[in-house]
DNA sequence: TCCTTATATGAATAATTGCTCATATATTAA
DNA sequence: TTAATATATGAGCAATTATTCATATAAGGA
């Protein structure tokens, strides 16, 4: 028995795929991103930063949340870098931060109408 | 005031991005779409489905987790449409249901080696 | 200065979730 | 039939997480 699965039928293929498999701290990465979409309000704020740049409180009222659960929301978005903030007077304006964020989107949205 | 938000500045603007809104339903299915790849062990099982069609076992050595951990997971793929199973004798044998995986996944890991 | 508005944030809570362990089912071999 | 193998699954547990609530900060207006 050649592998730890104890499949004897695939041991070598097993072998040979796990010797391909990306490097685990790349994956668990790619994993993170998608976690980040993986939330209604979030998903809700990112459609809505598609449509416009939009400061928290529109964010809430928009979403139908409050201003706090977006807030907490924002921050988390900013620090996976999807979305940019611009401060003009005591008002935070968000954006999107590149178009890789909507082509994601749209593959998801996509891939949800299909099924 | 006219919207909930408080925010004076934009109001009209909220209100119209509201009305342009994805249904709340369908925002939802989309964030539950992410859900499924943002847990490492699925997107391990993913990636390396990818490379080959592969049964329970070569998948739990090839990702190093156990094969209870491994069979859980597959079944919550496999309600998401994302795998397909062939049982031959004993053995289940899992692969990508279709492209739209790969294409999501490769989307996914673009923007993170971007980052 | 005092008040209001806009946003951020820490703590607490409730809900979700991924894993383990034990066990059940199914198939094949002896 | 009995044993071994491959997979599935329910219960319990630990960890994560999204929200709420209270409060802090910051800016503008009166």
């Amino acid at each position: 028995m050649e592998c730890s699965c104890g499949c004897l039928i695939n041991s070598e293929l097993a072998k040979k795929v796990k010797s391909k498999m990306l490097k685990d701290d790349i994956l668990f990465e790619i994993a993170e991103c998608f976690k980040i979409f993986g939330d209604s309000t979030r998903i809700k704020i990112i459609y809505a930063l598609k449509l416009s740049e939009l400061c928290v409180n529109d964010l809430a009222f928009i979403t139908n949340s409050t201003q706090s659960a977006i807030s907490h929301q924002l921050r988390i978005l900013k620090q996976a870098k999807l979305v940019k903030a611009k401060k003009i007077g005591k008002v935070v304006y968000y954006s999107l931060k590149d178009n890789h964020v909507i082509k994601l989107f749209e593959i998801g949205r996509e891939h949800v109408e299909e099924l």
